[in-house]
DNA sequence: GCCAACGTTGGC
DNA sequence: GCCAACGTTGGC
């Protein structure tokens, strides 16, 4: 299994919608690295969800239910999308200040590469953060 | 194929 | 709302 950190902006699609929804697809990808990322992503892949801009804190948990296929907001038969559904939400949001804190988690993509919107985290990440939300998540 | 111009993202 | 960083576009 591998790990995950998406973005978006709140204003454009937030945590609460997606919970909402129960699944969505995560459109709108228009960057070759994080393209790459998404074609990557395994069913069962888990992902943190994080707000962007508005917030700039990661909410919850969600994992992948459908791996990528042709973007259906675009005839450019370059970008994919995948369909990811809520996990479940951390008891306390991560902040971007708190992963700048962390000694362990002050260079990954999300503090080094600020414009990237799907990059990997290592399982040691990825658990780490999900201590700091106070959250658990079965085979993890 | 280089690089200047331009557009977008996202932290501040 | 500003602007630095960075990715993309297009003229040469």
């Amino acid at each position: 299994m591998n790990f995950w950190l998406v973005k978006q902006e709140p204003s454009k699609y937030s945590w609460e919608q997606f919970i909402k929804d129960k699944e969505t697809y995560w459109d709108g990808v228009r960057n070759y690295q994080a393209r790459n990322n998404l074609q990557t992503m395994k069913k069962g892949d888990l992902l943190f969800f994080y707000h962007s801009v508005i917030g700039k804190e990661i909410k919850g948990v969600a994992k992948v239910t459908k791996e990528a296929y042709p973007d259906p907001s675009t005839d450019d038969a370059r970008w994919v999308v995948v369909n990811l559904q809520p996990v479940t939400a951390f008891k306390i949001p991560v902040t971007l200040d708190d992963i700048k804190n962390h000694p362990e988690l002050d260079s990954i993509a999300l503090v080094k590469q600020s414009r990237l919107s799907v990059m990997p985290l290592t399982k040691k990440e990825f658990k780490l953060i999900l201590n700091m939300g106070k959250t658990k998540v079965a085979g993890v």
